[in-house]
DNA sequence: TTCGATTTGTTCGTATGTATT
DNA sequence: TAATACATACGAACAAATCGA
């Protein structure tokens, strides 16, 4: 009874499925389209449909004349730093009240190679609880002030060798940073949003009193292939500041 | 210089047009696709294109057999109540934490046929300060429990005839309500939030201490043809409770 | 229930334009 | 300039879903 998928379906799984097991990194362009047709024994337009649905849900972007290509998260930050364009921003949602769009300076004031995973943290990434972790904490100043704090739990198996130095000296965002280094290109986070009463812990860095309204988001990015790489417990003082959301 | 613009985009912007101009309203198809290919002397593929197009921006849904529509959204809403599919609760992000997804119920507190806009609010959706305006303040409930506090500001020219009966009696979401009696079909909608120490006028309704902290959410409906209708500032309590949001 | 008309969904193939190297 | 790759547009055939006669 079961009808078989579409071809185009077929082929888009066959195309995630070798995204994500790491070939095609994010500069080497796919196979072109005529060649991925020959290889899959089906017209350049059904091909086409395929890549559409990845470009859809920004696995992949095409370059005309040059070819199709994993998105480069942190090129793309590069190059559209003050432009109106969300895409560079996708992962980003704080920003001035005023709405301006700036990216935020980064200051990393703990990092753990070796934690084991807490109770509450493993059901978001999938993990049993005591599973090895990395974890960071961030502070992220827009401007001058301190606006977001961030706390990082990376599941230590997918980022073998990371360690304060690499981290802390990257170029670029830590997203960008799972890209290049470990082949986790970030396409969707799931964020879960609360005003909690910030706790000292967070209140001293962000320079509020104890107990001050601070908004409380919880992140899960989710690399191609629906793998989850990195819960975020962030903490952002929303007085001069907001978290933008377009649902479109 | 100025290539003009490929054909696709320009029937999609067409139909567009016609949509939000109040052609075809929820519940009557759009002509076929060989009849629009017909009326724009194009092929039938080009047609697709852009009607992909507008069924990507959820601005249309197809219906193999049946044909090509603008989406209802309380009935999207009524079949999908304990669905997972997303696309029913595309505007309502507040559900338990537990992830189950639950429709509000909403109770009408207060309605005013006619009053000034506020100077603040007038930015929001493109008016002059004083403008006549509808306003609603609803208290939704999740179970049994008091959630979130909405004001509603609805520039009065775009509702004609509203009034308190129609809006305390209206059968589904108040976006079904704007859809079915205005023509206004929300298809976006931009969204600012905040963690805040609740007003009085907030933490009674939602049975909290002044100064809790609350989730302040500013929100302006947009509907087809990137027309703003609505401004809606809601305040939620999120110690039971989360704001969700997928981004991909 | 069956059948046919209508409409969208899938797949094929071709030709030409535009951007990049 | 030439080769390559994606973008646009055309046209055709058949499949699958829907609806009414």
């Amino acid at each position: 009874m079961n009808a078989e998928p579409p071809l185009w379906r077929i082929i888009r799984d066959s195309l995630e499925a070798a995204l994500a097991a790491g070939e095609y990194p994010a500069g080497t362009p796919l196979p072109s389209e005529a060649k991925l047709a020959a290889r899959f024994g089906c017209a350049i337009g059904t091909v086409r449909r395929a890549v559409d649905e990845l470009v859809a849900a920004r696995v992949l972007v095409r370059r005309q004349g040059r070819g199709t290509f994993v998105p480069d998260i942190d090129a793309m930050a590069r190059l559209r730093r003050d432009d109106a364009d969300r895409t560079a921003f996708y992962f980003f949602h704080i920003h001035p009240e005023d709405g301006r769009r700036v990216l935020p300076d980064t200051e990393l004031l703990e990092f753990r190679g070796a934690v084991p995973c807490p109770a509450w943290a493993a059901p978001h990434l999938g993990l049993a609880a005591g599973t090895p972790m990395v974890f960071a904490r961030n502070l992220q100043r827009i401007g001058a002030s301190p606006v977001v704090l961030d706390d990082l739990w990376l599941p230590k198996v997918l980022f073998p060798g990371l360690d304060r130095a690499a981290f802390a000296g990257r170029d670029g965002t830590v997203y960008g940073l799972y890209q290049r280094r470990f082949g986790h290109s970030v396409i969707r986070t799931d964020e879960r949003l609360r005003a909690v009463a910030a706790p000292a812990p967070v209140a001293g860095p962000l320079g509020l009193e104890p107990g001050a309204p601070v908004l409380r988001i919880q992140r899960v990015a989710i690399a191609i292939g629906d793998r989850p790489v990195e819960l975020r417990i962030s903490h952002a003082d929303t007085r001069r500041h907001e978290y933008f959301n377009t649902l479109a």
